[in-house]
DNA sequence: TTTTATTTTAAACAGTGTTCATTTATTTTT
DNA sequence: AAAAATAAATGAACACTGTTTAAAATAAAA
């Protein structure tokens, strides 16, 4: 009886150290595939570079990751993380309007201090097809920055402000207005067309957007 | 000198039909491509597929395209063409806030209509560098389409629309509106948010949009 | 007809994602 | 401690990629 329960505990002790190092490694070559992909770009990341990165056989990649766009898919998810853990201060604004405003500076900071992080998680086509093949629950439980936005706008309408819109549709349309910046900057579509202020012209996109909600408030 | 006449005659018919049919070689690479790049997407598109698809030597493709990316570029400005001649029915508009939401709705048709172009031209990243490398008239000109939004809020301001608004901020904005709409939608980040409606939200939200304008207006 | 120029081709190069039999290392059992 | 079982790591192989290039085929000019 003694002895079952001794080397059970080995077992157990093993098999948690076991586990331990496989999360090490699948952190290493996580993080490896991040400084790289970000660097490169995912599509001229391959795999045989991660594995040199990080002193490792490409084959053996395969053994914590199914394939190059699970890696992809996990960088993702840790990017909704940290924008939703930026998105926590709101909820000491008590005031909608002013909320959502604030939510949109954080939004469009966001994207312009991690442009490729935003592109992986906005705009790159490559995801996609695994968050649907996935129970991912970032997206399953409704993206909750999305969900957030709604019901700002919700409390906006309840105290008055956007009379005769309709909830749904307005919260689409605000999030493509700071998407639409930040995807077009990052992607490059202002460097001709605005060359002389490409730096700021997000910026003073979204103030002029704040304008406009001044405007309809009043 | 007859003799030479009609040598020089002969030369220039042969040449002229020597270049005919390069040109006809070159357009039917492009189509091929445009067909393949559309339904496959570029990056999933080899120079070998689009050989096959012609029945020609993935080799030969390179005396009429540099490389993959000029390919993609002639593609790229052919998209710029329907979209400026699309828009030129709005010269008949002369209300400016009228020219301004019927040219939206032109641009989100198009986008919606022919998706994948819209994405070879204002999401994909490829394009960028070769635009910047070479002298893409289209380009250097300033993007027509954008100078003539940015004419028709020039109008709107001295018709005493968007009052206390700088004119090319506002532009950006409205593009950025309108792009950030039809991008989210291309690249598939409305299903999973707002499953029940991704067919209309779009155009929803481009509704809640025209709203937004009228209520300026007034 | 011979020379010259152009177009086309297939093979080759260095790279890709992914798979898999084999080797290596570790843990468990005897 | 030795043997068996399990797990992890590897490198070669497969079928693909964009691109280059020497050679072959074709057409034009002399």
């Amino acid at each position: 009886m003694f002895i079952y329960f001794w080397v059970f505990n080995k077992n157990m002790g093993i098999s948690e150290r076991k586990e331990r190092e496989k999360e090490e490694q699948r952190e290493r070559i996580l993080s490896a595939a991040k400084i790289l992909f970000l660097e490169k770009g995912v599509e001229k990341t391959s795999i045989r570079n991660i594995a040199d990165q990080i002193e490792y056989s490409p084959g053996s990649i395969y053994h914590y990751f199914k394939d190059k766009n699970e890696i992809f898919h996990a960088l993702h998810q840790g990017g909704f993380q940290q924008l939703m853990s930026r998105m926590e201060v709101l909820t000491a604004v008590p005031n909608p309007m002013e909320r959502l405003k604030r939510m949109g500076a954080i939004y469009v900071d966001f994207a312009l201090e991690n442009p490729d992080m935003y592109d992986l998680m906005f705009i790159k086509e490559a995801p996609m097809d695994h968050v649907f093949n996935s129970n991912d629950e970032q997206w399953k439980e409704g993206f909750g920055t999305f969900n957030f936005l709604r019901s700002t706008i919700q409390e906006c309408i309840q105290e008055g402000y956007f009379r005769g819109h309709e909830e749904e549709a307005l919260s689409f349309l605000v999030w493509s207005t700071v998407h639409g910046m930040v995807s077009l900057h990052i992607r490059r579509r202002c460097e001709v067309i605005l060359a002389q202020r490409q730096s700021t012209i997000v910026k003073d996109g979204l103030h002029e957007f704040f304008s406009i909600l001044d405007r309809l408030s009043s």
